[in-house]
DNA sequence: CTAATTATGCTCATTTTGAGTATAAATAAG
DNA sequence: CTTATTTATACTCAAAATGAGCATAATTAG
């Protein structure tokens, strides 16, 4: 954005996109294989301006054809310019801009094709059983080394990674990759030429390209939009049980939470309505809800912050 | 971004950017003018990849030196690439896509250079002194009788304007230009060629290009951000009393909040801490606080939701 | 000295939230 | 068919947060 003069650059637009749905207790996302590279990637594709009208249309159908995913919620991440930041030796220099998207489709709408666990590319992001064990046995001690030749970076890791008084905040997943990334922890890293030996121990699977770095903005965002709009639906089928819409909720944001407590809030939100019908499964049968769309007072989730709080802090 | 053989399409990037200070207020945004055209514009310039890392260094510097601005917080709002949409008669059709960023600055930072009222822009925005009487004498019964002929938005009008039950959200800035922009109520849309006449009343001063709607997504932005992150102190001097935080934090939101709540609400939130010294206006002497850098508990200050709550409702 | 003005302290009733206990309605096991 | 197990849902209770005010303090403007 300098200047002005200047000749044709010759720029590329790619769009490459996280697509995720909640399917069999993981959170998932749409991930593709090449022949002869062990990492995945994202779907992506160049735009062309002079056949779409808007990118979100052009996005929109480009997936429902290519990728056979009928998408609910999209919202655009980040447009990246970084040059070749993520991009060590490749042959075709034009791809200078990519714009990220997350996606979310529901389970039906999610065609035949592959879907990986999200958490397998970000392990420590997973605490539903509890703080992931990976954090205090390798994360911590690593960066802590890392600190020790950066130490300007320590407060951008006692907040992202809510060490002493600073909390665990579950939307700081970029954050935390990009200090992974930046430490050397990263297999990304290491094939960027960041680092000159590989890390010893690599955390999470690796994707190509900065796959995996989009996929920790979308992450990052959703469990953010959360507690203030209701994209939670956009992951659910029509008809779903509040425990159903719990365990969605716990997917994303990484945690678990009080089953009555989260029935209160989902109620009070009056963002659901129930059926009158009901599931049957294991115990009890559970009242089927609907969404309940966009109408009343529409209280933001805001409860949906991973608690941390309170632990039975008994009066002073 | 479809099937994938493509010729070069001769994209052209530019950066716009809302740079917004509080000064003197009013919460303002730099503001160009145009020899013969009367609607100003944002800073903008192209953006070339292979002379700058990535497009936040490119714009920080671009803006340092071009506008004379020192930037606090950058942040990337959103990427168009629609088709010519918020340009009309244009001899350059290369232009297609703009990346639009917020940016802020304190006020001793800003330099010369024209700085422009924000809500001259967004009048029905400004509820600091009440509702504005816009919505009540002009909005609604234009998007009444235009509703007429388009009812299928009535949903998003009653969700973006808080009617019936819904409760008026200042963070949909967007939403509610967009519909404004659709009914053919904002000057922009005669001059895009969306509606035949131009408005009988246009609605805020219009702006060049799709700036306006830059500065909307802008302002809905800030306004959403605030609530979890302490970026309103981007806006701020070094040292600042409680009534000039709160001043400025009205001036963003554009609601007056009650002053010895939000007293509370900032002192536990642990962003800010005293100084000792204290400043001489009219009344009492405040005390200066400073920014109490990134450390401590780092409660959202989710308070600053535009309460619209309880008013004095008595127990059942 | 008095009024006006602004800052700050504190109270109080509600609401919201975290964490349980209790009860209901199924299925699975014997 | 009776009991244990499982899941759903209702309710309670205390702690913390929030919305509204009243009260008091420390200045400057007459």
């Amino acid at each position: 954005m300098p200047m002005s003069d200047s000749g044709n650059t010759d720029i590329l637009i790619d769009i490459s996109t996280a697509i995720l749905r909640a399917h069999e207790g993981e959170l998932q996302f749409r991930a593709l294989e090449d022949a002869g590279e062990s990492a995945k990637r994202l779907p992506f594709g160049p735009f062309m301006p002079d056949r779409h009208r808007t990118m979100e249309i052009s996005l929109r159908q480009w997936v429902r054809e290519q990728v056979g995913v009928d998408l609910a919620h999209v919202e655009q991440l980040y447009t990246f310019a970084d040059q070749g930041r993520y991009r060590s030796g490749e042959s075709d220099e034009r791809h200078v801009v990519s714009v990220g998207y997350l996606a979310l489709a529901r389970a039906e709408d999610a065609g035949g094709g592959a879907w990986d666990n999200l958490y397998r590319h970000f392990p420590w992001e997973d605490w539903r059983t509890g703080r992931p064990d990976v954090l205090d046995s390798v994360i911590l001690p690593a960066l802590d080394n890392w600190l020790g030749r950066h130490d300007h970076a320590a407060e951008r890791v006692r907040l992202a990674f809510g060490r002493n008084e600073a909390q665990w905040d579950e939307e700081f997943v970029l954050e935390r990759y990009e200090l992974l990334y930046q430490a050397g922890l990263i297999e990304e890293a290491a094939r960027d030429g960041r680092i000159t030996s590989p890390p010893q121990e690599a955390l999470g699977a690796p994707m190509q390209l900065d796959h995996r770095r989009i996929l920790a903005t979308a992450l990052g965002r959703l469990r953010g939009k959360l507690k203030y709009r209701p994209v939670l639906f956009d992951l659910m089928p029509d008809r779903f049980t509040l425990r159903a819409l719990q365990e969605t909720t716990e997917l994303v944001i990484g945690t678990s939470l009080h089953k009555q407590n989260f029935r209160r809030l989902v109620e009070k939100s009056g963002f659901v309505e129930a059926t009158g019908e009901t599931s049957r499964a294991r115990g009890r049968p559970a009242e089927l809800f609907r969404f309940r769309h966009g109408n009343r007072a529409d209280r933001p989730l805001a409860g949906l912050r991973v608690s941390g709080g309170r632990k039975t802090a008994r009066a002073t």
